[in-house]
DNA sequence: ATAACTGATACTATATTGGTATCAATTAAA
DNA sequence: TTTAATTGATACCAATATAGTATCAGTTAT
């Protein structure tokens, strides 16, 4: 059971992208090769979050994709919805003969219950979030090392 | 995005009913057309719980299928399980280029958590207990009800 | 004018899910 | 001992979802 498809992966990376270079266009090329997604997939990952409202666009020469918004108003939740439908456990888990009464059903009141959780847990895992955790994962990475170093070095 | 399919939901209403009559044999045709579920689909559906010692089975005339064990002791998470995989968020959200550095990366430790999370929902749920709501939210069933009556004044 | 871009949309391939069909083996009972 | 009800095993089919590609028209900085 995958609970993030490759839609909803894909485009919180690009999301993450976006989000570290906020104020500035990049383009869908750019965030492709950068991070290594099927360049016309993430096209239309891309399009899709613009008419959701997102992130913008400018078409032309020196174009591309930016975040406007506050990335921690961004929730995973949200995207899952957008790219995988809303979070439901079961529509309805025990129809006529089992369950005599939809409306006291205790069994549904417990499935809601789980829906929340589950929703809850993404909604509080925001793209400014990641993008913070991100950073301080990467703050002890050679890389980072090797700049620090040639900074001091020169 | 659908948290349980067909698969896990069937399984789950076979089990009720073979819980409910707990120690008899059920026939897979009995459990088909008393719950509404494919003929077909069940039996390959009670032949994998077999295989996982969920159930037992009986050959020939009168044989069929028995719940041996304690409803309590099959939660939703095992079925999910065995019809739709360990819950997995995502194997890897982020690899080369973000990520740096696997071991410490708080963004795993993130995602562990919610499968963490979602799993022990899930484990809390057992056919039991699912059995005992249903139980109550039948109480108030007209059914019932008539069949009281009719012991009341045969 | 041109090259670097996005917008829109159609298309293909593969995997997963949901469901059906078939035949052999077993067993209670007529 | 034949028969009918049943499971075991497995192959098959259809529909849907997921993942990825291709194409062409429109926009814009240079
Ligand atoms: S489970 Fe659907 S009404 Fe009770
Ligand atoms: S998200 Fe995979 S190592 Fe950080």
């Amino acid at each position: 059971m995958k609970v993030l498809t490759k839609n909803t992966d894909y485009a919180i990376r690009a999301l993450l992208a976006l989000a570290a270079r906020k104020g500035s266009y990049l383009s869908a090329k750019c965030i492709s090769t950068e991070h290594d997604i099927p360049y016309q997939f993430l096209r239309r990952l891309l399009q899709e979050m613009i008419r959701h409202g997102l992130i913008v666009s400018k078409e032309g020469v020196k174009g591309g994709f930016m975040m406007e918004m506050d990335p921690d108003t961004i929730s995973v939740t949200q995207l899952i919805e957008i790219f995988q439908g809303k979070v439901q456990v079961s529509e309805c888990m025990f129809r006529k003969q089992i369950c005599g009464n939809r409306s006291r059903c205790v069994l549904r009141h417990e499935i809601m219950r789980i829906e929340q959780v589950v929703q809850s847990e993404f909604e509080k895992v925001t793209i400014g979030k990641l993008l913070r955790d991100l950073a301080e994962a990467n703050q002890v990475i050679p890389k980072t090392a090797k700049i620090e170093q040639a900074v001091l070095n020169p």
